[in-house]
DNA sequence: GGGAATGTCCCACAGCGTGGAACGGGCATC
DNA sequence: GATGCCCGTTCCACGCTGTGGGACATTCCC
């Protein structure tokens, strides 16, 4: 048997095995096989075979009858729906999430930061033909978008360099923040200008205006962002986009009992 | 030490006891303590606090550093919306619960049955004032809900009868059916008028008129409905709703290949 | 019809998960 | 301020339980 892990701090090997089973779903695989999975995660497929069979039993995966391929299961779903319905903050933004919308009619997303990334945690699509993909749930690197540069720029200068560090600054397109110096100095004319902008920094053409959302404590935990399609933009409607964020930002940070002199 | 479960086809004991404490966490406790946690499974404080480690690593878990408490981590969400987002059903849906929203301005819900009960998978929520508590992801009972009826109306009569065993007819306002002899009856009525209506069969003042979307194979996997307040109803409404629900359920149906011969 | 890959089942071994006990800290009660 | 209670956390020896190899039937593709 190959060693992956070095031990440290271990934990329960079957429940860690089991976890890695299920996070090998992805949306580019949502369904795999016995075999699949052992080469994926590195373990004998009786192993493999073992551990599907108990998360099935608890309904975290379940198995096509025809192709005895795996995907996961509805509980998965439930629990994970638990996790964004108690985020107070979702509740909250969602009435004003509307109202951007209605306003401008571009795709809406509300966002937070989780390990140096950004987890969408809610979507308004747009209502136009050309439309920006994303999926609530899905993951997006901070460094080069507006959702993650606007919370960024609220860290600590300790926990940026860490996330930078953590992370990395991938290139995606020609307009990538790749230096952290750059980065830092971009944070600071953020937290100035009290929004954000991505012009094309993350796909080449889609532009993204966001700014934060703060708590009761003073402490950024969410932001609010209009995406739209660069070609469609002009000065004018960068500007309009970039109000709008931010008063949205500003009364759902209201909504969350941050105090009105706070930004 | 007790013995929980009489093995029968015994899959691997750490990890359906992860699994057991992961489904502990609910929308009304999305936080517990160790503690908590080892009266709600039944296992020493020590096995929870284990267990917690190593969920915590995964991200499935969190625990807050002041409190001391678990809650679910956002990697579980992440997985959810992976299990929703592969829906076919939910992508086709999507538009056409927007075009009966627009057309009526009540909560429209996209439902599946899943272990004779229904999960909601898609929301709108009403513009009215007085509006119904639901949350996606979330779980209600069949027989007294429009989702629920219009889908186990669907199913072989053995199935119904399956349903019915397992999960009984529990009574919860003075309309709900709790027979099943009535319930088959009533399926048959459903099955005939091509929609289901929950005349405040689950909360008293509820209205919900439901249909039935087709894949291609014709089986039913899915439904969608329209939720209003009983007192703001009246004959022609009723009508219109029926029948809102009934086209977009076509259309939906169309959209995932159904023939348009079948219904 | 052969060959390879697959899913499933079984088994003996020892590695790993187990729960009891013990420790330290926080909180309410007296 | 002392007491007792409950909490979260850590440690450890024991023996149960998860492990992976192997065998088998089946399916798919050359």
């Amino acid at each position: 048997m190959r060693v992956r892990q070095a031990a440290k701090a271990s934990g329960i090997r079957a429940v860690e095995r089991a976890v890695a089973i299920l996070r090998t779903f992805s949306s580019g695989a949502p369904e795999l096989s016995v075999s699949e999975l052992g080469r994926a995660v590195g373990l004998h497929k009786s192993t493999v075979h073992r551990l599907l069979g108990t998360l099935e039993r608890t309904g975290f995966v379940v198995q096509d009858p025809g192709t005895k391929r795996y995907r996961l299961g509805l509980p998965l779903f439930e629990l994970g729906s638990m996790v964004v319905n108690t985020l107070e903050v979702r509740r909250v933004a969602r009435p004003h999430l509307e109202e951007i919308h209605r306003a401008c009619g571009e795709t809406v997303h509300l966002g937070i930061l989780d390990e140096g990334e950004v987890v969408y945690i809610d979507k308004i699509e747009s209502t136009r033909r050309v439309r920006m993909y994303s999926q609530v749930g899905r993951r997006a690197p901070a460094h080069c978008t507006g959702l993650g540069k606007v919370l960024l720029a609220q860290l600590p200068d300790a926990s940026l360099a860490d996330v930078i560090e953590r992370r990395g600054l991938r290139r995606f397109t020609s307009k990538t923040i790749t230096s952290p110096k750059e980065l830092r100095d971009h944070c600071a004319l953020i937290r100035q200008q009290g929004y954000a902008l991505d012009t094309g920094e993350h796909e080449e053409l889609i532009q993204c205006a966001a700014a934060a959302i703060y708590d009761h404590t003073g402490k950024a935990v969410a932001a609010v962002s209009i995406t739209s399609v660069a070609a469609a933009m002009d000065q004018h409607r960068v500007a309009e986009h970039a109000s709008l964020v931010q008063q949205a930002a500003r009364k759902i940070s209201e909504g969350l009992g941050a105090s009105l002199s706070i930004r």
